[in-house]
DNA sequence: CCTACCATACTTGTATGGTAGTGTGGTAGG
DNA sequence: CCTACCACACTACCATACAAGTATGGTAGG
């Protein structure tokens, strides 16, 4: 019983699915990019099947257009869908951020302390994409302190969306101390119970994430809907 | 040209996965189910193909769970995810609301008023079915004349599970007067303007959805979690 | 030169066969 | 009677073949 019981291999559907969504949120994949069953089939040298089925997940998830019988394409960014995420977590983020300042387990708040240090090195050591993921892993370890873990998960569907538009900005602008102040705020808010501070920094930190979304949209029109056709 | 360009027929996976779902939520297939691509492929009268596609969102909505090499099986109802549904939806629907209060398209209003009528009618033909759909329906009028239809499409994942236990309420409790009052309460004070009276009975009214859930998994043990093993 | 047509090379949708892993019931052995 | 084993039926996973719709480039006709 080497193999040990929980350890299963990843699907093939699954790697497939999770290498088509870290392109696509990576940008690597283009908005607007025409995919195809075939070529993504042989360049990941599996068959059409998992593929596929990768292609509908995605799809669900507004990742990707299926056109039947023309095409797959990477979805356009949706400006509306963007600031809807920001509306979902400005909401209940500042409901969640509340909870945690009435009670927060130990363990998590450690948890938030060892994220905000590796946040530091990541500044130092100018990773942006770290940054990215540790930003990602602060606000998911705060629904979890509050048993809110299904919700953060909910969030993320729409997140998706609001993270391309961060991604496409991460480019150009810099401004990861900022952002780390606020983190290291909201932490510090919660950890004294100061529920109206950690709400209101919270709304302002959300609102950090769709500034300048109009300046990105006539930067690169062609990535967002009615900025371009999508197809260049 | 009789056949209209934009009326497609649905995809075999369409509407098998229309099927499906519906099913589920009816809970004519019960929670703890065990379904199989073929046995499912033979009933619709289509090829394991578009079966297996549609596991394959229901899947990512939580709605099924696919035990590789095992088998595939309609999820129990998760309390903690009903829960974090009415969580989302309270947070979500009080912010929505006071946008109503501030803003909100006669259209819109029209749309309410006369969703309310049909509640009504529904309730004298103590049309339970029907009901329910009027008051999915009146809350997404509440989003869209917001501008919000993006975020209630994404509060509909969570609300599936909501809405399988409300289902299960449905059959026992018939509490239908107190919700049509709370729906047009909530209708007046948006045309009022009286955005505290409209979140205030906007709360009140998604704890309706939850009370007796532990009554209900007193009642019914095998279809939540931790209530039965599942397969009976 | 311009237009209409059509062969062709794509696309996704569906059906089906083979593979590997899993649960189960019957059976041989203690 | 109880236990260990094993063949078998069943599952989902993946690969592949076929079908049907669409965009496109070349060509024949005006």
């Amino acid at each position: 019983m080497y193999t040990n019981g929980r350890a299963q291999e990843p699907s093939a559907r699954e790697t497939v699915y999770a290498k088509l969504k870290e392109q696509i949120l990576n940008l690597e994949l283009a908005p607007g990019t025409a995919l195809s069953e075939k070529e993504s089939s042989l360049v990941l040298g599996v068959s059409r099947t998992p593929v596929r089925e990768s292609f509908v997940r995605l799809a669900q998830e507004g990742l990707v257009q299926v056109l039947p019988q023309r095409g797959t394409f990477v979805s356009l960014i949706d400006p509306a869908l963007v600031e809807e995420a920001r509306f979902m977590r400005e909401h209940l983020e500042r409901a969640v951020v509340r909870l945690a300042c009435a009670h927060f387990p130990d363990a998590h708040l450690h948890a938030l302390e060892d994220n905000l240090a590796l946040q530091l090195k990541s500044i130092e050591r100018e990773d942006d994409r770290r940054l990215f993921e540790l930003d990602e892993a602060y606000h998911r370890i705060l629904f979890d302190g509050c048993g809110k873990l299904n919700t953060w998960r909910a969030i993320g569907q729409m997140n998706v969306h609001l993270n391309r538009s961060r991604m496409l900005r991460l480019v150009a602008d810099r401004h990861w101390q900022h952002l780390y102040e606020q983190h290291d705020t909201i932490f510090r808010a919660v950890k004294a119970g100061d529920a109206d501070r950690a709400e209101r920094v919270m709304q302002e930190h959300l609102l950090l994430g769709v500034r300048d979304l109009a300046h990105l949209m006539d930067k690169y029109p062609h990535y967002f809907i009615s900025g371009g056709d999508g197809k260049p």
